[in-house]
RNA sequence: GGCGGCAUAGCCAAGUGGUAAGGCAGAGGUCUGCAAAACCUCUAUUCCCCAGUUCGAAUCUGGGUGCCGCCUCCA
């Protein structure tokens, strides 16, 4: 079996191949910081980790370069309307989105660049455009020229000529071509600016990510990500400032798209008005959850969101962290006769299908969801196990925890303990008390006192404490 | 107007030629003092509609309907 993926270029599922063995480069498209990031933002975060990770898994070596855009018109509005320094604002949301990715479990990229830190970059790029020919200046702007990339529109499928039909755009008079798009712009009073060779100015949009993936992973990589929205025009003009520049065919050889995250079925939006930030979400449901939420469907697939959905992502998830839990309680018991063989081997199958299956379905494109399905299927099976036996079975056990938490943490679901000194100490005083109310708990029901029984434990699910009668005791857990 | 995508049970969702995964919800049962969790059984003769190709189609072709996205900043 092999890696595919569904290459935007080309619109076809394509055998992965990297372009150095072992080796992969990836960049995908960051966010620009100008206010929090809502759950449109969260899917790509979570599906370039999710393939990140899985490509780790198998054993490449990944460089996965994420950009900040932290210049940015919308980031200078958002300023001037706040009377702050723009920079500082885009600094500031940039601490806002470490603390968002960290709570969905999203690992840090191994480079993270920023717009203002590359401007010397950009302006060398934009330099070696207009002396190529594909770009030119107009007052103190430049522009990348169309018509002098020939194979513009690659990438999104349009030919020029369709979109000039329904361009909705005022034209600029002073573009050589309609759909000429700034490289540099001048900077007007007031604006931030930086001096370059046309005058003081910023870098357009587009022309950061050519010039930055080009610093950290070279003329040619392998994998170029971001949402469907960047494949017009946002992409399609990064290929054509890389490849006139280098002259080097194919910038990132697999272009992957995720879908979008839709609201009533319409594309949440901030200029729609329907958007959550993630922030808001966070409140209601554990990162976790909405990791798994927005990786139990495929990630080219649009995905309607509402608050039930996320309920039902949480029970879903709940399933398997009880089944988790069960298989952590059988190892820790090991009391009683020895499992059958028969239910050894049938775990360990069931393992063995587990590994199988996720990797097969990883293989295509990245299918989270069928992913997922045979991690189901193991719990299923765990459940059975655990439930018909009663100690004995280390060995399959230990090998269904391995495979168990392996998978997990490939789609970043693994479960996270928490480390720092106050939750342990607080951890260690509710262990106590809840030992203390578990005994007494049971002189109750040894005397038949149902009613103190059931009091006591309804009134700590109350306070969110589950607990649960078993015929090995009463065990309690943290709803 | 151009380009692209989607339509599978009550809900969510896999599935590109071989006879419908998985989850949630629901019904019945086992277990339990009662619960919970777990387990067992059941819940789409059918995949938007029509026609075609094929021994065979949710999967391919043609037509139709509905919905969505991009073409302007947007993940």
């Amino acid at each position: 079996m092999s890696l595919r993926i569904y290459n935007t270029l080309g619109r076809k599922k394509e055998t992965f191949v990297p372009r150095n063995p072992g080796k992969v480069g990836m960049y995908v498209c960051g966010p620009t910081t100008y206010d929090l990031i809502h759950l449109g933002n969260a899917r790509p975060l979570v599906v370039f980790d999710t393939m990140r990770r899985y490509l780790e898994s198998i054993g490449y070596q990944v460089t996965y370069v994420q950009n900040f855009t932290d210049i940015d018109d919308k980031i200078i509005n958002r300023a001037q309307e706040r009377g702050e320094d723009p920079l500082a604002l885009a600094e500031r949301y940039i601490g806002e989105y470490f603390t968002d990715a960290a709570a969905l479990r999203v690992r840090p990229a191994t480079i993270q660049p920023k717009v203002s830190g590359h401007l010397q970059e950009i302006i060398t790029m934009i330099e070696q455009l207009v002396e190529k020919n594909h770009a030119y200046v107009v007052d103190g702007d430049v522009y990348f020229s169309i018509p002098s990339f020939p194979s513009y529109g690659k990438l999104s499928g349009r030919a020029m000529d369709d979109m000039i039909a329904g361009a909705r755009v005022d034209v600029d008079a002073r573009k050589g071509h309609p759909m000429d798009f700034a490289l540099w712009k001048a900077a007007k009073p007031g604006e931030p600016a930086w001096p370059s060779p046309w005058g003081p100015g910023r870098p357009g949009w587009h022309i950061e990510c050519s010039a930055m993936s080009e610093k950290y992973l070279g003329q040619q990589f392998d994998i170029h990500g971001g949402g469907q929205d960047l494949i017009f025009p946002h992409h399609e003009n990064e290929i054509a400032q890389s490849e006139a520049c280098s002259g080097a065919e194919n910038m990132a050889k697999y272009w992957l798209h995720n879908g979008f995250i839709t609201i009533n079925q319409e594309k949440m939006s901030k200029s729609l008005g329907n958007f959550f930030t993630l922030r808001q979400i966070l409140a209601k449901f554990p990162g976790d959850v909405v990791r798994y939420y927005l990786l139990a469907t495929h990630y080219r697939s649009p995905l309607d969101f509402d608050d039930t959905k996320l309920a039902t992502a949480q029970r879903s998830l709940q399933r398997l962290r009880t089944s988790r839990r069960l298989l952590t309680e059988a190892l820790a018991s090991g009391q009683g006769a020895p499992a059958k063989e028969e239910a050894i081997q049938a775990l360990q199958q069931s393992v063995d299908q587990a590994q199988a299956g996720f990797q097969a379905a990883m293989d295509d494109d990245f299918n989270t969801a069928l992913a997922i399905s045979h991690l189901f299927d193991l719990a299923k099976e765990i459940n059975v196990f655990t439930q018909q036996n009663q100690g004995g079975g280390e060995t399959v056990l230990t090998a269904a925890a391995e495979t168990f938490d392996r998978l997990m943490q490939v789609l970043g679901l693994e479960e996270v303990t928490v480390d720092n000194v106050k939750d342990e100490q607080e951890t260690k005083l509710l262990e106590g008390v809840m030992a203390l109310v578990l005994r007494l708990r049971a002189e109750a029901r040894q005397k038949k006192d149902w009613a103190t029984a059931d009091a006591i434990r309804d009134g700590l699910k109350e306070v969110g404490i589950v607990m649960e009668d078993t015929p090995q005791g009463t065990r309690w857990l943290k709803a």
